[in-house]
Order: C-alpha cells, then sequence, then structure tokens
RNA sequence: GCGGAUAUGGCGGAAUUGGCAGACGCGUUGGACUUAGAAUCCAAUGGGCAACCGUGCAGGUUCAAGUCCUGUUAUCCGCACCA
C-alpha cells in the first residue's frame, strides 16, 4: 500500500463527511476527550506531539466505535514568551511568526490523522479569544478574586526589567549577566488561596494519577497550628504562627522576615545600620537561593524586646531570611530545643535553648523535634503531643492572643507580565479614580501591532502612547492603560470551556453548550502541568461555578500523563545536547499509521523511554502481514454447505475472542503496547489456521473482518482502506467496535501446570468441568507425579481453578 | 533533607493482582527460497553439559512471592528553611 496516498485520500474523506466532529444532534452520550493544546513555539510536530496525541487519538476513535459521541477538540496556546524571544533575536514580530507556525502545525496536525473537531479550533492569541480571557479576569474582579498588591519581583538593574524565575540563572540575569535583585513592584493577582481547602479536598474524587494529586496536595500544603500574638515592648504586636504550640514555654526569641512591616519600626538607633545592611543583603538572594535548606542561617539583632504572653518572659525580636515573608504571619517564634532551623540559629548567635519537651521513655537529645512529654510547662506538664497542643492553643484564646488557625502553602497567584505577547490586562489607571476595570462593552483591549518590544527598560506596551492613552470610564477624564499582559497560563486555564462553544461572539460559552459536554471525561498531557495548568485550571472552573457560569466542580474527571520519550542517548530531547529526532522522515517511510503503531507499541504508554527505531520495521511488516491475509480471505469463495467446527475451528475463535476482550480492556486502559500484541497475536492465529487444508471461510471471513474492526483505532487510515477493499460500507468508524462472545472463551480443557511440593513437575490437561477431587486425582495418576510421591503420602492438595494444582506430599 | 516512582533476558517491554516469570516484538542462530543479496517464510532462543539457578541487594511471611512485610542500594521525578 502506499500509505501516504492513502491517508491523505481517508483524510479528505473524513475532512469532506464531517467525520470527525462531534454530532450535535446525536443523543449517543458524550465523551469529552481532550489532549491538552500546543504551544506554536517550533514549525513543527516533535515526537511529544505524536507520542501524546497519537495513541490518545486512539482512545477516542475507541470510544467513538463503543457508540460514543466522541469530542476531540484541537487548538493553540499561542501567547507565550518564546515567540517573543524569538522576536527580540530575529526581529519577527511575534503575531507573524506565530501565525505561520499554527499554519504548519494545523497541516501537520491533520497528516496526523487524528479525529481532530477542527469546527471547535481555539487559537489564544486571536481577538475573538483573548477578548473572553479579558472577560475572565473582569469577572474575578468583580467577583474580588482579582486585585493589585506590592510584591517581590525578579529585577535585573542593568536591563531595567523584571524577570521569569526561569530567566534568573544562578542569580544573574540570563541576558547580560548581571545580579539579579528583589524589587517591589505592584501587580494583579489572583485569589486562588480562597479555594485552598476545596482545591485540596476535591482531589479525592478524582480519577487522576495519585503522584499527581500528591503534588498538587502538598503544593497547596495544608498545615494545622495555632496563632499566637506577642506584645513588644513598642507597644506593637507580633503575630506568630506556629504548629507547635506545645513548645510555646520553650521561646527564647523571635524572628521576623526582613521583608516584615514592623522590621524597621522596631529597630533601635543603635541597630540601625546593621539592620538596614541586613534587610539589603538579604534582598539581593534570590527566592531559590534564599530557600536552600543547606545555607548558613544569617540574621541581625533588632534591639527591641518582646513578652511571651504564656509565660511573660521577654525575648529579643531577630531579623532573619530563613523566615518567609510570604508564608503564616511573616514571624515565627524561636524554640531552639524542639526545632532544627532555631537550633542551628540560636547555636551561631550564642541564644539561650531551653528544652521543654521529654522523649517518651528515653534519653532528649537537642534538637528534639518529636512529640513528647511536656515539662517546665506548670500546668500544661505532663501532657503528650496533640493533646498538649490543644490545651495551650486553648489557653491562648482564653488569653485572647490568638488560638488555632490553618495555614495553606499555596499563593495567590501573580498573573501580570511586564511583557508583549498576551493578553492585555483590562484595566485603565485613573489619577482621580484609581484603577479602573475597562466596561465589558468595551473588550477587547486590542494588542497593537506596531510595539517595540526589544527589551529596554519598559513594558514593552508602556511605550505605545496610542495604546496607553485613553480616558477613564467612570470621569472621563485623561487615562493610561495598564501596560502588563495576561500570565499564559491565564489563557489555558478555560480553553476547554471555550471549545464547547468556540464561535459565540456574545458570550465566553452559551451555558448549555458547556452542560452538554463538560467535563473533560479523559484529559491526557505532560506531567510537568501538575502543579500550574492543571490547579490554575481548577480554580478557574471553581469560581466560575460559584459566579454561576457553570454548574459541575471539577474539570477534568479522568486525568492520563504520557511518558517522555527521551533522546537515544537517554536524555531529553533538547538541540543542545543533539539528539533530537524528527518524526518527519520516518512518517515520510512509514506512514502516519505505522508511526503511531510504533509509538504505541515500544513504549508503556505513561512511562515513555529513550527512543529507539528497532522495531518500526517490525511493525511495518505486521501491517503488510495484515493486508496479505486480509486480501487473500477476502478472494476465498464460500462453500455452499455446512463447514467444519472441531478444534482448530475452536482454537481461532477463541484467539478471537480472546483479542477482542483483551482489546476492549487495554485500550480503555491507555495499555496501548499489550493493546497491539494482541493485535499481533490475533494475526499469527489466523495465519496458522490459514496454513490448515481444510477450513471454515465464513469463521475465517468474519476474523478478518473483527482484526480489521479492532485494528481500526490504531491504525486509521489503514484499516479503512482495507474495510473499503473488503466491500466494507463508509466508514469504518461508524462501526460497532466488536465485543467478545463470552462463551468462546470457555474451553472445554485447561492446561494446569502440575506441582509436588510447590515445584512444577509436568503440565496435563484437565477438563474445565472437573472438581478438586478429580483434578487431584487427575495429577495423582501422571507418570512424572507417581515418581516423585513414590511412598509417600498426600498431605494437603491445592487447586488454583484453570491454572495450577500442588500436591504436597512429605 | 522530605515525599513519590522505578529496578524483570543482549534490547523495548508483558505477567488475570499471591498461582506455570519472560506475552508481543527487536536482535541473534540455524534452515527454506534465491546466481547472489534484499524481502519473505519455517524453527530455536533467560542462564547452565547437568542436577539446578534465575525478577537490583539482604532477610522474612506463605503450600506458593516479580507481586506482600522489614531493611538496603541505585536511578529518575517532585518539593525544598512552610515554623
Amino acid at each position: 500500500m502506499d500509505m501516504n496516498k492513502i491517508e491523505k485520500k481517508w483524510q479528505d474523506q473524513w475532512a469532506k463527511t464531517h467525520l470527525n466532529e462531534f454530532d450535535k444532534r446525536s443523543d449517543a452520550p458524550k465523551l469529552y476527550v481532550l489532549e491538552m493544546f500546543s504551544y506554536p513555539s517550533g514549525a513543527k510536530l516533535h515526537i511529544g506531539h505524536w507520542y501524546n496525541y497519537g495513541p490518545t487519538d486512539s482512545y477516542a476513535r475507541f470510544k467513538r466505535m463503543q457508540g460514543y459521541n466522541v469530542f476531540q477538540p484541537m487548538g493553540f496556546d499561542a501567547f507565550g514568551l518564546p515567540a517573543e524571544n524569538y522576536a527580540i533575536k530575529t526581529g519577527v514580530h511575534p503575531k507573524d511568526s506565530t501565525e505561520k507556525n499554527i499554519a504548519t502545525m494545523e497541516g501537520q496536525l491533520q497528516a496526523m490523522g487524528a479525529m481532530f473537531d477542527w469546527s471547535a479550533e481555539v487559537k489564544t492569541c486571536g481577538e475573538d479569544y483573548y477578548k473572553w480571557t479579558q472577560w475572565m479576569f473582569l469577572q474575578l474582579y468583580k467577583k474580588g478574586l482579582a486585585y493589585r498588591k506590592e510584591a517581590p519581583v525578579n529585577w535585573c538593574p542593568s536591563c531595567q526589567t523584571v524577570l521569569a524565575n526561569e530567566q534568573v540563572v544562578e542569580n544573574r540575569c540570563e541576558r547580560c549577566g548581571s545580579e539579579v535583585v528583589r524589587k517591589n513592584l505592584t501587580q494583579w493577582f489572583f485569589k486562588i488561596t480562597e479555594y485552598a481547602e476545596e482545591l485540596l479536598t476535591g482531589l479525592d474524587k478524582l480519577d487522576w494519577p495519585e503522584k499527581t494529586k500528591n503534588m498538587q496536595r502538598n503544593w497547596i500544603g495544608k498545615s494545622t497550628g495555632c496563632e499566637i500574638e506577642f506584645d513588644a515592648e513598642s507597644g506593637d504586636k507580633i503575630k506568630v504562627f506556629t504548629t507547635r504550640c506545645d513548645t510555646v514555654f520553650g521561646v527564647t526569641y523571635i524572628v521576623l522576615a526582613p521583608e516584615h512591616s514592623l522590621a524597621l519600626k522596631l529597630t533601635t538607633p543603635e541597630q540601625e545600620e546593621a539592620v538596614r545592611a541586613y534587610i539589603d543583603y538579604a534582598s539581593k538572594a534570590n527566592e531559590i537561593e534564599r530557600l536552600s535548606s543547606t545555607r548558613e542561617k544569617t540574621g541581625v539583632f533588632t534591639g527591641s524586646y518582646a513578652v511571651n504572653p504564656l509565660n511573660g518572659k521577654r525575648v529579643p525580636i531577630y531579623l532573619a531570611d530563613y523566615v518567609l515573608a510570604s508564608y503564616g504571619t511573616g514571624a515565627v517564634m524561636a524554640v531552639p530545643a524542639h526545632d532544627e532551623r532555631d537550633f542551628a540559629f540560636a547555636t551561631k548567635y550564642h541564644l539561650p535553648i531551653e528544652k521543654v519537651i521529654e522523649k517518651k521513655g528515653g534519653e532528649t537529645e537537642l534538637p528534639f523535634t518529636e512529640d513528647g512529654i511536656v515539662s517546665g510547662s506548670v500546668e500544661f506538664d505532663g501532657l503528650f503531643g496533640e493533646e498538649a497542643r490543644d490545651a495551650i492553643a486553648a489557653k491562648v484564646s482564653k488569653l485572647g492572643k490568638g488560638g488555632k488557625k490553618v495555614n495553606y502553602r499555596l499563593r495567590d497567584w501573580l498573573v501580570s507580565r511586564q511583557r508583549y505577547w498576551g493578553a492585555p490586562i483590562p484595566v485603565i489607571h485613573c489619577e482621580k479614580c484609581g484603577a479602573v476595570p475597562v466596561p465589558e462593552k468595551d473588550l477587547p483591549v486590542r494588542l497593537p501591532y506596531d510595539v517595540e518590544f526589544r527589551p529596554d527598560g519598559k513594558s514593552p506596551l508602556a511605550k505605545h502612547e496610542k495604546f496607553m492613552n485613553t480616558v477613564c470610564p467612570v470621569c472621563g477624564g485623561a487615562a493610561k492603560r495598564d501596560p502588563d499582559t495576561l500570565d499564559t497560563f491565564v489563557c489555558s486555564s478555560w480553553y476547554y470551556l471555550r471549545y464547547a462553544d468556540a464561535h459565540n461572539e456574545k458570550l465566553p460559552f452559551d451555558r448549555e453548550a458547556v452542560d452538554r459536554l463538560l467535563p473533560v471525561d479523559t484529559y491526557v498531557g505532560g506531567a510537568e502541568h501538575a502543579c500550574m495548568h492543571l490547579l490554575y485550571a481548577r480554580f478557574f472552573t471553581k469560581a466560575l461555578r460559584d459566579m454561576g457560569y457553570l454548574d459541575f466542580d471539577e474539570p477534568f474527571k479522568r486525568l492520563v500523563h504520557q511518558g517522555v520519550i527521551l533522546g537515544p542517548d537517554g536524555n531529553r530531547m533538547s538541540k543542545s545536547h543533539g539528539n533530537v529526532v524528527s518524526p518527519d522522515e520516518y512518517v515520510k517511510e512509514y506512514g502516519a499509521d505505522a508511526f503511531r503503531l510504533y509509538l504505541m507499541f515500544g513504549f508503556s504508554y505513561t512511562e515513555g523511554g529513550p527512543w529507539s527505531d528497532d522495531g518500526i520495521k517490525a511493525i511495518a511488516r505486521f501491517m503488510d502481514r495484515v493486508e496479505k491475509i486480509a486480501l487473500k480471505v477476502r478472494d476465498y469463495k464460500l462453500p455452499r454447505g455446512e463447514e467444519p467446527f472441531g478444534q482448530e475451528e475452536k482454537a481461532l475463535n477463541y484467539a478471537r475472542n480472546f483479542a477482542i476482550s483483551r482489546m476492549n480492556k487495554d485500550l480503555e486502559a491507555f495499555s496501548f503496547n499489550t493493546a497491539i500484541a494482541r493485535l499481533m497475536e490475533l494475526v499469527n492465529a489466523i495465519y496458522k489456521y490459514d496454513g490448515l487444508e481444510k477450513k471454515n471461510i465464513a469463521l475465517l471471513k468474519d476474523t478478518v473482518r473483527d482484526l480489521i474492526l479492532l485494528m481500526a483505532p490504531c491504525a486509521p487510515h489503514f484499516a479503512e482502506e482495507l474495510w473499503h477493499l473488503l466491500g466494507g460500507k463508509y466508514s469504518v468508524f461508524e462501526e460497532r467496535y466488536p465485543k467478545e462472545d463470552p462463551a468462546a472463551l470457555v474451553l472445554d480443557e485447561k492446561e494446569y501446570a502440575v506441582q509436588v511440593n510447590s515445584k512444577i513437575v509436568c503440565k496435563a490437561m484437565i477438563a474445565s468441568s472437573a472438581g478438586n477431587e478429580e483434578i487431584e486425582a487427575r495429577a495423582l495418576s501422571l507418570p512424572e507425579v507417581q515418581e516423585k510421591t513414590a511412598g509417600k503420602t498426600v498431605k494437603k492438595c491445592i487447586v488454583v481453578p484453570g491454572r495450577l494444582v500442588n500436591l504436597i506430599v512429605g
């Protein structure tokens, strides 16, 4: 077969007959199968795309043949930094390069033969899309879920620009090499923390990989503890958060993060110089370096003291950057005896260490950080762990100095980007009225084309006079637009909703259309999105639900991560490694179907692994064998009379039904490699049967027919062609996927492994109907068994029906 | 440091969840067809001459362990001073 020609032929035919589109009139149960959309950075599809989309398409086609009304859309996550960096390097405008890349990729995605519903295509950089991304921002703003605050960012003083974390290499600017500093800038945030608890508990009912759910759990990082207020002698109140309030009598000092709002206020004149120097020092360390636990602890004394509300003790107040401003209250009570970090700090700065917890039944070695028996804490002495924490928290609350409190590690989502190639933030800044949202009727806020995006210190849009200057929608006075754009993760947080109603000009999506298709039944994509995209999308869904636009809680019911195909050398494919394998040459030589089959067969889908093309020829041979036998059997004439149905026919029928049964299970489970293996076994069985002198032609024809149907989801063009050649009605995908006949899977007799004292002695065919005693008797009668059991008595006999019999003798 | 995953022939990978380890395929070897090769087809293929030994390593539970338990090593991934 000339696969390239055949593929084109059927692709055209499928498009012409709208075979790939979701059937809006059908009343078959819907099934929304979604692959994470592509980012059009390179011009071509790489192996990763094929690996993500090919096998998943086979799953979608399989479900379609099972009778589901399948919706499988595709689109492009088209905004983003790479296109902008490419523009800075080459001068090609991001819009131009992106559109060109999209056009190429569309062609390639079509050539793959996946049944993408192109009528629902979405491109996030299109005005008709980002208009609604901006609309989303406005709804979140209205709901109080979008707000502005000052936050630290990575700032390169030489380029005069904010850098993304990925652009900071060893605390230096990736581009110019200058040292990056932390700087506070006013930025827009989404209040994802408002949903922390639901994002956490919602995970339990999702059919997602456990690993991914755990990553999200850790990311959200719920921790239950106690907030306690310490009074500073200046009159200020310092709130600290602790999970170990049972150690509160062991507090020997207080630590504030260097960015804490009280840091300078609490500093005494004698300490001022040292404190300012320290704050400056801490601001230079970037976040990643700060968080390194191997880093030696540093800090400075403020000169002030605070009072422990439980024992009235006066303790010094320090600043240290091992305390994070962004977590809890940005201040901690230090208990060096029972916390490793405090212990290290106290040791270095010669601060007192007071033991207030004793190890149960053993020597207490400091720092002792496990639960233990409280001591030196007056009325709480003798209490243990949780019991002690409950009692002390109750006391704290009685004193009016705090109480139990839950904290999350999750932080609000910073969505402002000082970049060009993204959706402009729909906000106008007015001197009189402040930050004013753009009225919905004025959307979209268009991203201008003629912008100087080369970095020279300001947000690219800030230099565009025409864009920036506008009027305040409230007072009508002169005002400026927000010069920032939205993080591209905002665009991808709702695209799966837009697919359902991709061309709606009045709304982001029609409620009815979304109710019809959502949630996504099966979502397939890389594991690298575990804590970003997948969390943000869940947040959007919940927020939209609470605003009344949706009525489900979770966007993705089932989630599957494909593995990663590495370079032949075992490293991640990258230009710098020089190990990039392009799918194109293989597709050209063997065809899309062969390439897809090989990707399915050669790897465990969720594991991936190093690329090797060792087996691709075998796939071509396999397809060849299928074609040959199919055409050969097609030309057999059906005899008039009755056809034989003996042992050989039973065996073939068993192989056929076994393959059917396993294909159904394996495809459902994304176990593509074993599914293809089952097809190969069936082909082998057909060949074997065909080699017989006398054969049942009708059975053989039926079996070949089933083989083509079974294969159709995995090799769609190839199967469609064979189906056509065998006189089948267009399209093979309108046929039902075969279902096994359970009767054909019941064998008259089964092969048993016969063991004596748990060692295999021989094998024996035993009737399926035999009872345990019969099986035991049969086993004992075997000569190999008699040899081993001669002169011994059988103490026990274990029978595993249909598999094994084990005689214990002694 | 914490958390998770993985470890099976020369290779990619299977194993009805505790029941014949190595399905399927690659590779290799032998054979057939061919002037020859390619392609194709047939056969063999975990190791060992054998008794036997074999699922990273050391123990354990069990009639029976790749699978369960304890410990350990290596690799990969995620988080990383979260009080």
